[in-house]
DNA sequence: TATATATTTTAGTTTAGACTAAAAATATAT
DNA sequence: ATATATTTTTAGTCTAAACTAAAATATATA
């Protein structure tokens, strides 16, 4: 009845999800072509599979969409993913960059009792060190918000996500004042004065950061 | 120029290490056809694929023989396969009986820093729960003496190591009556009539086991 | 509207890893 | 020593998932 799924189709699945805002609206040929490093050709051939197996729904020259059982699937994986990116950066001391081509292999590794197993030694944790909500067994997850650390208010807390400026003078700064992806950040004051921002970094001492900084970084509240 | 391998392919190395007395032999190609549940005319297939990368040698007629490389290939997954057991059972608490099938799959995971992470993790396990010893990061591990209870004279003590059997009623039953990795047992009698034996179970009061059962209850002798 | 461009689909190959059936080599038993 | 049985190898086929090249369709522009 559920023949169990390659490790090929799962990614086809994930990708979709991704691609195409959160599992609803379809997706196009090249897209996903591109988003799986492969050749429309092969994607149209793995879109004809997956919808024989009513993973999604495709109709030609019209894309393909997630069927609810796809997006079911789709979200089981992103939980188990998510999952072991936790485990590995709590429990086996990651860095944040090195968690995800890891991540991409354990996040194929069948057993439900496994997974709950781990959410549980985990202590269910809700977001993923890069700030990404964990979806629970059902695929309930709840949505993140991403902001520039420059329009939250005093007292949030957030996870970097990203620069929104690659001046190399600028990453050097970050990274000489701790500022990282995936690092907690709080919002402890702001000066009306020059707009410049106290933050706390993964619960550190407070230290300022200007206005123009502030605006290129970006963090999912927490 | 060290091409990743398949997980077939690795089981197949896996499976030439352990049909060929810790890795030196010859193994013929219907054992290993039995051992992979697969028929000879595929497993020749792949002698001659494992072969061409110089992972066991092959002359027609004559069987396989892992090489220096293709045994430190098997090593490897063995490494891994029992750490992860042993993370199944002490972190996720696992029953020693419900961990072989999800090690199966988390034994291919490929990340040299994700192994001697959990093998710090883990206080660097020398066995893994079914006793069997764990090979260092260089294949090396120390072998242990392994014996049917039914097989060892009287006043012998040892340390439950494995179950030869995987019958679920027995490993129940075991269960029941107190008999698990790690419990240490002492040999105290032998009945002739039928071969039963008496045991203590951590220096417990004795009680008796059918030969049936002391045949597949491997210790560790001490 | 007609034509150019972009996208999608079809058709035909390729590789890994399985399969079955049959041929060849080796081993064994009378 | 020869017949028989066993084991191994070859040959040919199948499926999943990729590929390239070409054909079909859709979209955009003159």
């Amino acid at each position: 009845m559920n023949a169990e799924l390659s490790f090929t189709e799962e990614n086809y699945l994930k990708a979709m999800y991704h691609l195409s805002s959160e599992g609803s609206g379809s997706v196009n040929t090249n897209t996903l072509a591109e988003s799986m490093k492969t050749s429309p050709a092969s994607v149209h051939d793995m879109v004809k599979r997956l919808s024989g197996k009513k993973l999604l729904a495709h109709q030609k020259y019209r894309g393909a969409t997630l069927s609810s059982k796809g997006k079911e699937v789709a979200l089981s994986i992103i939980r188990k993913h998510r999952l072991w990116e936790v485990f590995l950066v709590e429990k086996l001391q990651f860095k944040w960059d090195e968690v995800h081509e890891v991540a991409e292999q354990l996040e194929h590794i069948k057993s439900p009792l496994l997974i709950s197993r781990l959410d549980e030694f985990l202590g269910r944790p809700k977001v993923d060190p890069h700030g990404d909500p964990i979806p629970d067994e059902h695929g309930n997850m709840k949505k993140t918000i991403k902001a520039a650390l420059s329009n939250v208010s005093i007292g949030t807390q957030g996870v970097m996500v990203s620069v929104s400026n690659d001046n190399s003078t600028l990453l050097k700064h970050l990274d000489k004042i701790g500022i990282e992806l995936g690092v907690k950040i709080k919002v402890i004051d702001q000066i009306d004065f020059d707009g410049s921002i106290a933050i706390s970094i993964d619960e550190g001492n407070p230290q300022f950061i200007s206005k123009p900084i502030a605006d290129s970084l970006m963090i999912t509240v927490l």
